[in-house]
DNA sequence: TGTACATCAGTGAACGCGCGTTCACTGATGTAC
DNA sequence: TGTACATCAGTGAACGCGCGTTCACTGATGTAC
């Protein structure tokens, strides 16, 4: 760890945007062992990836710009996942159980990303809206039960809301205090969707 | 905000723990603004009371130090809060609800401190295990619930870790994304008590 | 085919900053005799 | 009552560090003529 790759070399002409894509995976990896974007430097980046700090500024206009790019890759990555499972499970309940189980166990499975994406700082000084995209999706997967009356008819933004803070808080406890003897996660998550959302578990 | 009190003079003998009081008074009230326990530095808090960076350390070993009195003062803040709210409130049922309903409302009042105190990473590099009272506090109140025949009975350790995830989900949404248009906090744990605990609320 | 030139991809030195922590110190205040 | 002395409460200069950002630059590569 540390060490720059000794085979860099500079990019040909037109493949400028190789050094982009190589300074925001390396940004996801520090952000992943810190877990705090205010921790992240760019120097640190640069340092990495075995470049001259100020080659960041070709492609980012500052550190947050850098910290803005990854988190908007981070979440569409979780967006995807999230989606994949819905569509890999069978109808609306096992959909939906799908969906909220694996908000779970990619946030725990990325503690370091889960906390820059949904606890620091990036949140008050960014726009983060694109964020939104994965809270309309867990509404539209409970209406999907409700319409088929596999769940208690009612709000369904409700219940999602309900659902997503449960999901959030039960994750933020065990990546915030990692020491504690915790319940397996997807049992929680499952208790949770029983309890929430009116969802028959087999 | 930043001028030292004008009036600062040396304490008298033995009265050097007033200095550290000071200290932690003013530790919390930085922490608060600030959300984040790295960004506190000890020599904002010594400008802010008008001492020496170096008096601080007349009564902390170190920063981390400060930062972990602060929390547990923080925290002792908190648990009382939610007795005394138990306390005046009639019942088990009552007593279980206004204890959650508060645990909810300090932490959004206090919106910088709830973060330290949960999301920061002083939890990573000290032991917080002070923290561990307040969740045996509410298992205690689910259980008098269950007891009474006032709450179906149940796993009290389950139904009280549940609530707490996400009543924690709840206001960790709330307050790290300010901007966003939320249904009134209590609204939303009144209806976590139903759905989790099964009160039945008036 | 040769060559001048524009452009692209990146560099390296330097700036000023605030930080945690160490160190040797100062001066008022209380106390023993 | 006077005075030497210990202690307490706090100071101020200095250290080395890593940071974000600016600036003028370099050298390879493709392109127009």
């Amino acid at each position: 760890m540390g060490t720059a790759s000794p085979s860099r070399g500079r990019n040909r002409r037109g493949q400028g945007d190789r050094l982009r894509e190589e300074i925001v995976a390396t940004a996801l990896r520090l952000l992943e062992e810190l877990g705090d974007d205010e921790a992240l430097s760019l120097r640190a980046v640069a340092r990495e990836i075995g470049i001259a700090a100020t080659s960041v500024y070709l492609h980012f206009a500052d550190r947050d710009a850098l910290v803005l790019a990854a988190m908007e890759r981070s979440h569409a990555d979780l967006v995807r996942a999230c989606d994949d499972a819905e569509a890999a499970a069978g109808g609306p309940v096992g959909g939906l159980r799908a969906r909220v189980q694996v908000m779970g166990t990619w946030s725990h499975e990325h503690p370091g990303l889960y906390k820059v994406l949904h606890e620091s700082t990036v949140n008050q000084r960014c726009d983060m809206s694109f964020k939104m995209e994965l809270g309309k999706r867990t509404v539209e997967a409970v209406q999907r039960c409700m319409d088929a009356d596999l769940a208690p008819a009612g709000d369904a933004a409700a219940v999602a809301l309900d659902l997503r803070a449960a999901v959030h808080g039960a994750v933020s406890m065990r990546v915030n205090q990692p020491g504690l003897p915790w319940e397996p996660l997807e049992e929680q998550v499952d208790r949770l969707l029983t309890k929430l959302a009116g969802l028959r578990l087999p």
